[in-house]
Formats: C-alpha cells, structure tokens, sequence
DNA sequence: CTGAAAGCGCTTACAG
DNA sequence: CTGAAAGCGCTTACAG
C-alpha cells in the first residue's frame, strides 16, 4: 500500500480552494503578494486534502533547494557525531534540511558520496575532509558547487573553510603542562588533517620556555590500544620522558595505561566526548561544536548571498583543566 | 560561480552521441534493449560533456527514488553512530542512497522531520523511534509509505521491526552473574524502548535459580554520573545488594564509582562502544550492529518488493565475558 | 491580486 | 532498436 495514494496537487488544492494554481504556489512559497482572505483558504484546503508539497518539482523548477549536504568523516567519532548533531540542528534553524553522510574517512568514499549525491539539487555541502583530500578536488567542487570545509583545512585549498584554533588547544594545553616543570616532554600526535596545526602550538609553547620537547610520535590508529603500545616503545628508549601532550584523550587513555605514574602529567589537546566519563580525567582544551556549527552556516548564508565567504574561520577552544583527585 | 553551470541535460547527451533522448534514457537506466554501440557513443558523450544525471527529474517522473531516509534516535549514542555508519553501507551496496538524521530523542523533532522528508520524493523511512512515538502515528506512517521500526519496537504498532534480541541479552548477562552466586541482586533499567524486555530477560534468568530480586531501579537520564547517584541512594536504601545487572555499560560506570568493591558483580545488558576503553570492563552482551544493517535493508527489500514483511526480526546477541584483571 | 502558458529534465508507452 | 510526444508537479514572468 506505501506510496501509492494518487498524489494531491497544487491543482487540486487551487480547485478545492477556488483559485488558481498561481496563487497556491505564492501561498507554499510563502510569497506576500496574495491576498490574506485567499491565503486562507489555500491553506485550509491544504489541510482538508492533506496535501503535501513536493519539493523536487519545485526544485528542478526553480533551480533551488534548500538540501545541505553534510559529510562527516567518521560518525563513530563521538566529537564528530556531536557536530553532526550541531550543525543538523543549526540548519534546521536556517530552515535547510541537513542530510548527513559519513565517508568513513575514505577518500575513495568521499570521492563517491559527493559524486551520488550531486545528482540530486542540493543548495551546498559542508565536508568534514578525509586526510588525503586533494586541494584540487575541492577547489574543483567548490568551483561548480557551494562549498564548505568543516573541522579540517585541506592544505593549499582555497575553500572556506570552519575550524578550531588548533594551534591555540595545543599551545594552552602545552603551558599549563610546563607549570608543572617537567624536564623531557613529548608530543603524541595521529595523522589527522588537524595535526599540524596542533604541533606546531605545541612547539611554540615549548620555545617561550625554552624547552626542546622529544621528537614528536604519530599514532597511525586512533585507538588507546594502539598509543598505549607505541607509548611503551618511545619510553623504553627515552626513559626520562616525563610529561606527554597527546592530540586528544584517546590517545591521552593509552599513555596513562602503558605509563600510569605519568598521571599528572599527561595532557590531551583535543576533548572527544567519552560516555563513560563521570569527570574530566585530562586536563584538554574544549571545543565549541555548537558554535562551530553556527559559524559553518553563517558562512555558508554568506556565500549563497553574495557569492564570497571568509577563507577561513577560526573558532575558539577553551582550556579545561582537570581537577586533582 | 557555484551551481551556475548551464546544466547539461540527456538532450545534449544526445545530441553529441547522434541518438534521441529516449536511448539516452535507456541507457541511463541500465535498460539491456540497447544497442551496445549506441550505448558506448552515449557514454562516451557523457564523459564529454560531464553530464550528471539528474534524478530529482527521474523520480519525478518516474515516479520511484533511491533515496532512504534513516531517523536516528541519538547520533551522540556511539553505539546508534555505529549502526548509522553500517546501514548507510548496507544501503549504498544495495543501491540506496541513505539520508541521515537525528531526531535527538525529542518525539516532535522525529514528526517534524518526517513531515519534512515527505516533501522529497524517498523511498522508505527507516526509523529508530524514540520512547514516547504514539503506535497509531507510526502506523499511519506505514499505510502511506515503506517504514520499517530499528532497535526499537513501538508496543503495539504494526510497522515491522529489526532489532537485537533484548530479552536474550540480559538473561544471558544475568545467568552469567547469577554464577558468582550473589544474594541480592538488582536490576538497573533505564528510559529507553528497549527496557522492558531487557526486565523481563532479567526477571527470566533469576526465576530459573528461584532468585527474588530487588524491585528495579529506572534511571532517568544516561549518564554515568545520574547512575551513580541513583545507586548510591538505592545502596543506602539496600546495603546488603551485592550484584547489579545494568541495562548498559554507561549505567554501569556510574554504578562501579558508586560501589568500586562491587567491580565483578556488575554486570552490563547492552554494550555501547566506548572510546576509550582498552579492554571490555564488564561482562556484557555485544550488538551486532552490522547484521542489524544487514537485516534491515533485507526487510526493506522485500517490502519494496512484495510489500509484505516480517512483522518482527530479532537479531542474536553474543555474551561477553569481561575478562578478569 | 489572479489566470493561462511555458518549461525545468527526465521516463514511458507507442509507432516505426 | 530508435524517435516523437505526453506529462510528472511545480514556478515564473506576463497579461489582465
């Protein structure tokens, strides 16, 4: 029986409503030049047909739409799925309906869900980028199609682009490890996009104190397991490593395992939400996903207005700092 | 620039290839009575002319989509996140394109998303429904479109339903705790759809030994902090429990901080992936989020199908055993 | 403020 | 196997 009923039409409600078909589309597109007598009565027999508008018709008449394409890079990402949550919720405030996907952060995924999903009108699509993004492709796409980038900046690209001050987590996160004074401090990074600009906050904290950190480790996996082993390795050839900043608390949960007496003395730049945490267990830098959402769609209200969008927006992080036991 | 490209349309594919619009069509929709060599010229224009398909136009027409909307009740829940990300798989390998989106627990969001996503021409609803959805609203639902109820079933609502064997979960978790002979044993429940029969599973597995288990505790909120906090007031209430069976591992870290010397009488029906967890912390029953995929979009297929489903599909669960530190 | 008409890009019988 | 024609449900100038 789905899909089946005969569908109700503008022309049925105009009929039903004794006006033209012209006046219900002024009506739906919520247009003033109708007069409120007629409005009425277009609404009512919308209501008494139970007509429902069919936006792919008025799309491919108008060349509009209001679909904004998400893609998420990892939706099992719990900070991922919270923006996803964010910007879902800001679209829906900005009367855009989000349609959310998740490429698994595959490029060849990515590549292909923005591929399927151009065959239908959609108004713009908000990426979250896979590491290995090529600048060239998301110039090109961004060049036929209206184009945020979210959570990471691919390198030489010129699409705007939403992010965190990744720099700035890492630089304050960094600081206040360094009031504890440690003597051999080590960065622990993974290979997201989002890496380099976390060293390189991490290095200049280091240099106002004049310290010279370790040789800075990146975890291939983000699991604690896996920064839990590589954590053993590095110490077993740098004993005197006495302070970690990790690039979030995955990592930040596999050096505490493989090094428990370092306790106060690691660090996690970048906070994922963990649902079995009752307190904060490192002391991180938050990240505002609410207000990253919000920037995304001013920006991206922005660039379907006038057609121009600041490069890049930087949202503020704010330093948590863990309580003592 | 964006979305300005004079869109091409099947008439210029045409056109270049030297064949009429209709074979374009045919061959866009993978028709077999076409010639091969027109079918080769017309994708060879297709690639010149970087055509894309424009389904909007098809479905209308047609009067049929690939598009499947997939209404998750939590995206934040890591393990709804996980089963978001394996049916948008199992989607996209049978041919849909899925359409994410989170109604956030809230009954009126789910409404109003759907209502919503009918504008659009899709072709099924998949729905995770949140605990207070009215069984007569769902099965309206259903008499107009292909619906099919994930992870939870609405009590009494005829829409059919894919999701874990509940019931199995928490006998198989309590027959296993059941094994440390405790004498006082309770069952920490929480809000949520599937609470009842995960009770009644419980209440199963104590009746085999003859055990009278304290009355249930519901949490409110799925916190670990809330659980803790319920529990330490049920624990002053009942100091002589000494095993608790607990609806998910969220309640079962608020429940382990309440009563650390409980650590291996706790227990856990249902586990939600857990970031940062190196090993499993409890002994729990794991949810196949993958087959859960799998045997939705097979229920799916066969409604679209022959419009008949299976009413209800319980998929198994397996026990894990936490091991001990 | 309202009506008649054209057209968005496709699919689908129906003749050839 | 291919071409000409109708139509899916809307929007948008354009006259009235």
């Amino acid at each position: 029986m789905p899909n089946k009923a005969k569908s109700v039409t503008i022309f049925d409600v105009a009929h039903r409503a004794g006006v033209s078909k012209s006046t219900v589309s002024l009506v739906l597109t919520h247009s003033n030049k109708v007069a409120d007598k007629s409005k009425q009565k277009v609404l009512q027999a919308i209501d008494e047909l139970g007509y429902v508008y069919n936006r792919d018709a008025a799309a491919m008449r108008s060349g509009r739409s209001n679909l904004v394409v998400v893609v998420i890079d990892d939706l099992t990402n719990p900070l991922m799925a919270l923006l996803a949550k964010n910007i879902e919720q800001a679209l829906s405030e900005a009367f855009f309906q989000a349609i959310i996907v998740s490429s698994n952060n595959s490029v060849e995924r990515q590549t292909q869900l923005i591929n399927n999903l151009k065959e239908y009108k959609v108004a713009a699509f908000i990426i979250c980028p896979v590491a290995s993004t090529c600048a060239q492709w998301l110039d090109n796409l961004a060049a036929a199609y209206h184009v945020i980038s979210l959570m990471h900046e691919v390198p030489y690209s010129s699409a705007p682009c939403v992010l965190p001050d990744y720099t700035k987590a890492s630089h304050v996160v960094t600081l206040q490890l360094i009031n504890d004074s440690p003597k051999n401090i080590l960065f622990m990074g993974d290979e997201s996009l989002s890496a380099q600009g976390l060293l390189s906050g991490f290095n200049s904290a280091c240099k106002k104190h004049n310290i010279t950190p370790k040789p800075a480790i990146t975890c291939t996996k983000s699991t604690p397991l896996h920064a839990k082993q590589v954590f053993s390795n590095t110490l077993l050839n740098n004993p005197s490593i006495d302070a970690v900043v990790c690039a979030n608390n995955i990592i930040a949960h596999g050096v505490l395992a493989a090094a428990p007496h370092l306790k106060s003395n690691i660090v996690s730049c970048l906070h994922i939400p963990d649902i079995t945490e009752i307190q904060p267990r490192f002391t991180c830098a938050n990240i505002n996903t609410q207000e990253l959402a919000k920037r995304s769609i001013l920006v991206l209200q922005e660039q379907l207005q006038t057609n121009t969008a600041p490069v890049k927006t930087l949202v503020n992080v704010n330093l948590q700092i863990r309580e003592t036991p």
